[in-house]
DNA sequence: CACCTGACATAAT
DNA sequence: AATTATGCCAGGT
């Protein structure tokens, strides 16, 4: 057994973002790319499709830069992200019927 | 709006 | 160990 491989560094610190967002609050991966330093949003979407401490870990408080739901347990559309459009809504991001998620929602880590 | 490029990390070969 | 392929993207043309 032991298929399981331990998380990196650089996955703790994506998680550990995540644990800093408040309830009914998301951020961008630009945002959390920027917070632990890293340009590419897209190895942030992977530490977080991987999401090894699932549930334990928010990964639908992320959003793309759009404000977009973005993808959602590796789906860009269908059910998962009708998952997470409603956990972000009960959880009190107010979301448009597009999609877009209110800016005012967004959390800042500077902050 | 569609497409391509850029930047970063992991898994697989 | 190195290269290739892929991935809840972002930004620019």
């Amino acid at each position: 057994m032991n298929t399981e491989r331990l998380p990196t560094e650089f996955e703790k610190k994506v998680y550990d973002a995540l644990h800093l967002i408040p309830r009914g609050k998301v951020t961008t991966y630009g945002l959390l790319g920027s917070y632990i330093s890293c340009r590419s949003a897209q190895a942030i979407g992977q530490a977080l499709r991987r999401n090894p401490f699932a549930p334990g870990t928010p990964c639908h408080r992320v959003v793309k830069g759009d404000l977009t739901i973005g993808g959602f347990a590796g789906e860009r559309d269908g059910e998962p992200i009708d998952r997470k459009r409603r956990l972000l809504e009960t959880e009190g991001v107010t979301i448009s019927a597009e999609g877009h998620i209110d800016p005012s929602c967004l959390h800042d880590f500077d902050e």
